[in-house]
Parts: C-alpha cells; structure tokens; sequence
DNA sequence: CATGAATGAGACTTCATTCAT
DNA sequence: GATGAATGAAGTCTCATTCAT
C-alpha cells in the first residue's frame, strides 16, 4: 500500500504553459503507474488504480498512452537506466581490479538503489509480461557481457587468474542486485572482497599455495 | 506454449477405487495448474485454461480446491522442495568445505533443475502474488541461514578465513539459482572454485600476501 | 421500440434436459439479437440490451458466442434464406414467363415476409457493418444470377425478346425487395405484368408495332 | 479508404475576410463528415476521424456545429439535392413518355453520381439513424410522386395504358438507384426500353397483340 | 463425482463533449 | 477563432465462482 498517497500532491506547477502542464501529468501518470505496478504487479494494477494515484480520470490515460501496455514500455524506455549502466560498466581495462571492482559495485549498488522501483519492477512483474521480460532480458545480457569484458582484461594484464569470466560476472552483479531486491543491506565491498580474494583461509593455504 | 498438450494423457487410472481416482485428478489438476501459472503467469492462467489442460470441466476444480488461490498454496505445499533443500543443506558440519561445497552446490543445482516448474512460478508469479512472495520468502531465508551456519563452522574450524558467512551463502546460492532460472549453464563446480579461491592470480598476490 | 417485451416469455420449456435448455436459451438469444439489431442497428444495439431482452446476463452472451460480431454472423447463417431462395428462383427453363414469373415473384415476396426481420437487418446494417455487407452481396448476386439465367432461357425458347437479363432480374427483384423493405404494399403481380408486357398502351403502338 | 487524404488540401484561401475564411472551414467539415460517414458509417465514424480528415482540432467542431447530429443534418440539408430531383421529375405532362423517361431516367443517374457520397450515405447509415431515416424517407416518397404523377398524366393522354403508376415509378427509380448503389453500370436507357415496352417477344404476342 | 450453464463484478477502452488557455 | 487536455458515461469483454442437474 505504498501508493496510497496520491502522486502529484499539490497539482501542477502554476503559471506555466498548457504544453509544461500535459508534460508534467504524463510524468505524473508515470510516476503513478510505477508505484502502482511495484505495489500491486503490473496485472494487479488496475487503470483505476493507477489513474486514482495520479489523480486524473481513466479517460485521460488513452489520452497519452495507447494502451496499459504502451505505459509499461513507456516507463521501460524513459525511466530505464541502461544508459548509466553502460557508463559505468565500461571501466578503463587497464587499471587494476582490486581498485576497480570495489567502486563498480558500489556504483552498481547504488545506481539500482536510485531506481529501487523500476528494479522491483523486474521482479514484480518477473517473466509474466512479455514486454517487461524483453527489458530485463536485454538489461541482464548487456551488464553481464560488459563486466565480463572487464575482467577478460584483467586475466590478460595477469592480474587475475584465468576463469569463466562471465560466471564471475554473473555472481558478482547478482548478489549485488539480490541484496537491493531482498532489502539485505549487502555490503558491496564484502562481496567484492569474496571474490577477488575467495574464502579460503590464508594460512591453510589458498589457491596460491598449490591449488587443487 | 510448453503446456500445450493435455497433462492427465490416458486418463485416470483403471481399476482402483474412488480415493485413489479422486486423489490421482487432484494431482492431474495441480500438475496442470503449475504448468498453466509457468507459462501464462499466475494472473494471466484463468481457471478456464487450468482445467481445460488437466481434461476436466471448470466446476471441478472447486470440489478440490477452495479457490484459484488454494491452488496455488496447495502447489507451494505438495511441490514444495523445502525438506529436501534441509537436508541438502544441513551439510556436516565437520567437514572440509573443498569437499562439501562442490557437492552442495551441484545438489542444489539438482534439486532446482528437478523442480524447474515450481523455481519458474516463483519468478513468473514474482512478488505479485503475496502466497508465492511469501513461499519464495520462507525459502530463500531458510536456504540462506543454513548454509551460512555450515560456513561459520568451517570458519570455526579455521579452514575458512573470517567473512560475512550470510553474504558468502547468498552469492553462492543466488548464482547457481540465476544460472537455472536464466537458463545459462552455469558449472555449479566453476562457481565454487571462485567463491573459494577467488579471482586473484596466484603468483600476483592474491589474499594470500598481504590481505587486504 | 418493438423489442421492449422480453423475448423469452414464459422461460425455458420445464421438463427438458439441460441440453435442450441451453440450446434453447441460444435460440432466444438470437431471436433477442435479430429483433434488437433491427431495431437500433448493429452499433446502436448494445450486448446489455440484447442480453435484457433475451432475459439473461451479458456475459452469458459470451457463453454462447465469441463476441458481437460472431452473434451477426450467426443470424447470418442459422436465420439465412438463401436455400429457399435457390429453391425458389431454380424455376425450370422450360416453362414461360407468363407462368413462371408471377409465381416466381409472389414466392419471392412471401419469402422477404417471411424473414422480413432479417431483411430490414440487411438495410438497418446496411454497409457500414462488414459482415452483413458479405452477406447482402452474397444474396444480392445469387439472386440475379438465378433469375438472370431463366429469363435468358426464356429468350433462347423465343417466348421473350433479347434483352439484358441482368437489369431485366434485378429491375423485378429489386422492386419486390423495396416493396416489403419500405412496407410499400406491392402486388408482385402487377410488377411482373409491368415487366413482361410494358407500360406502352397496346393500340398506340408499343413494342410490337415498330419498336425505337 | 478513400478518406485517407486530408480533406482541405491547400489550407484556407489566402487574403480574404474572415466570415469566408469561417465559411470556408465549415465547408470543409462538411466534406470531411460526409466523407468520413461514408467510409466508416455514421456510429463508426468518430469525432477525431471527421477533425482530423479536416485538418482541424476536435474542439474546433463544435464551433460550427453544435453536436455530431447536427453535423448529419447539415449534410442532409446543404448537400441533399432534392431541389435538384424536383425540377428534374417536374417533367411536362404534355410531352411523350417515349422521349422524356429517357432524359428522365439519364438525368436522374446523373445526379445520383454527382452525390454518389451522399447516396452512399443513406445506405451506409441505413435506417439505423434516425436523421438520415427521416432524410431518404423524404426523398424516396417525394420522387415516387412526382414521377407518379406524370406517368399517370401520359395515362390520361392515352400514351401509356392504364397501370398502377406508383409501382412503375417505384420501379423505374429503384432499378437505376441500385445500379447507383451496387455499382451495377446499370444502362438507364435500357432500363426505361423495358420498362415501356416490357420483355414479352413482340411475334409471340407482347400485351398490344390481344392482351393477356 | 462431474458438468457446464449462469451470474455479477469489474477490467480495459472509446468517445462525444466541455473548457481553460 | 482555435487548441487539445480533461472528463464521465458507457461499451465490449473476461473471469472467478456458484449451482441445478
């Protein structure tokens, strides 16, 4: 019940133009449709219900969206971060891990933490809806293929020891995400520290010390 | 479209009695509903699509079960996999992780595949549906804690180093779990070299020279 | 107006099966669709209003039919006439004109009386709705084909003079159809004298005496 | 989808006061409506279609007109071309059927094409709205009358034999709006050649050769 | 046990019309 | 005059659930 509360508390911005204050609602329905979606899935979430958050009629929905499904596109496209993924994925491949990795994910972490509800989102809506699949799906593939990247990098300065470099960012990115999606207060520099430098205790002899 | 053909192919048995008859549509109808709620999602399988893939008329379904949601509580109970994950989990204490995790994980990778359906519906279903959330909830708590128990006895045992035993267990566990929920092949045994040894390379350093 | 009775008066036939029931209940579902069609038009009769003058809910309509369009389409089929109208205008080529056609006409007539309701649907629709387009178009050319194909053997025996046959069928046919569509009360006898014999007064000249 | 240009091409002529320019647009919605009535039906046909084939706003309709049936009835009184009907049927009483149902019957197709739109529309929207009802209703009775009329004056001059002049005006008029409607390329000329001189073989004995 | 006809609430969507700008 | 955002009523259709047979 988190979206009980309406959305655009206090009404559109005063004295601006017809063309700011239709703007202004088409975020706000956004905004309500997300909060409704993350509350209720995105099946759950009536018209009604999203357009009683945002405080408009029904009618106004088809007014900007074609349809329940353009708006979940909608949000997808313009309140989607791939973008900033990308940026911050696309770490220089010549600095170290040790210094990098730890930044990354703190990055990571906090860049999910911003759109802690689109993030939901994915999981709200899971494999259900087609449209939300795709997004994930290409959100998931890209992030992945970018972090392994890196580390190829990396196992090629010699920095790091040959792996599967996809698996390792797989774990990486979704124990991360797994915290912020479960609400555990993860702590990205614990997870990084696992696993550059695995569990094995030093003395008894990690990897280094002659391996399997 | 996996659960295209009929589930009860050959109709119930012959020759039994009625307890056995009505016992055996029941699970007809549940193996029908789990396969219909993977592929439409929980919301989007109607009753309508349920019965018509266990063979049966709609009105059946409610001599069974109460209502759609008894269905799926009826699901999470009877194709639950909780007692099998405890005792997977509840790993000897005493012996040497380079032993049990391997094992552990590639049980646990098992277990999933085995139960593909059911790991399906908790995402398809996501965190819409509050019986599923819940199930989801009890189960990933539970699988949690106790692997992260063993853990913190082998850090007791002095073969692993100190560390966040909860954090450990969940990156050992969410990333076996994505690679059977995503698809990937993801070598349950690879994930575990990592989480031990880490991604250091030997002869650089790693934990090993110097810590952290 | 006509249909603000209830079309099922008196309810389903007691002492049937559940079968029969049901069958009859559709029965009246198109009785109550025909007569509300004609009434308001296809657009302007609403499922509620068929289903209240059928005396059932609106969402048994769907029980029994697609959606809408799939209910035109059944009056189309199951409260067509084209059989009888193949029956009836499949007149043996060996008998004449002066026979055949009066017969022929009041037939026709008699049948338009007959589905008079189905009739005023194919002009109440008239265009606008493309299933009963098809349907019209269908009846129309069968129509003046049929006719068209006797009144040319009628020729080639020598009873009538060359002519058109096509304009000479829809001009007979035509005239009926409106007739009953406008409620004008037309004796097809006179029409078919028109037809065979002219308007030109015999002595005057007509035809006969030197034609253009 | 004969509508799917803009309507008003060329926009409003340029330098001239502001009531033609008022006119002008007026004008201009009515060629919309009309056209956008035929091609989508009168209930098919939407506010947003009829403004937007206009090249104009939907609020600017109701400017010029007061509601969507005012619409249908400008068109059916600034586009009817009964006026035109009337002087054509208004033929001389005095002067042979041989030479004026020809003319008539040519001029009356003629004018049909020249409003081939509207004529549609009367089909298109059937009997289904009222306004438009009313409109052919009108129409149709007045030029049976008239027409009626002077068949029943060439009647009285001895031209023409005694008959039921309503059923041969009604059949005349009907036979060459049909071709009109269908398509047909109904020849009037021949139309009025059977009507006058009927189908009978003039050796075997038409009606001038001894009546029935 | 089993059927499927029947219900009623509610979902999504359309659209004529109004009105502040 | 002109715009298009906004409304509210209504329309089609879906679906979980009940119940007589």
């Amino acid at each position: 019940m988190l979206s009980k509360r309406l959305i655009n508390e206090g009404g559109p911005p005063a004295s601006t133009g017809r063309r700011e204050q239709a703007q202004w609602r088409r975020e706000r329905l956004l905004d309500a449709a997300l909060a409704t979606f993350v509350d209720k899935g995105i099946d759950g979430a009536t018209v009604k219900d999203i357009t009683a958050a945002a405080g408009v009629t029904q009618g106004l929905l088809y007014h900007y969206f074609d349809d329940k499904d353009a708006l979940v596109q909608a949000i997808l496209h313009e309140r989607g971060f791939l973008p900033q993924l990308r940026r911050l994925l696309a770490g220089a491949p010549d600095r170290p891990a040790e210094v990098v990795l730890p930044a990354l994910a703190a990055g990571f972490r906090r860049l999910l933490a911003e759109h802690a509800e689109l993030v939901t989102l994915f999981f709200a809506a899971g494999r259900a809806n087609p449209t939300v699949r795709a997004g994930l799906q290409a959100f998931v593939t890209e992030g992945q293929q970018l972090l392994a990247n890196y580390l190829a990098a990396r196992v090629a300065a010699g920095e790091l020891r040959p792996h599967d470099t996809r698996i390792a960012a797989q774990l990486l990115l979704s124990t991360v995400a797994l915290g912020q999606i479960t609400g555990t207060d993860t702590d990205p520099a614990a997870v990084v520290d696992l696993v550059l430098h695995g569990l094995t205790a030093p003395d008894k002899g990690g990897r280094s010390q002659g391996g399997r």
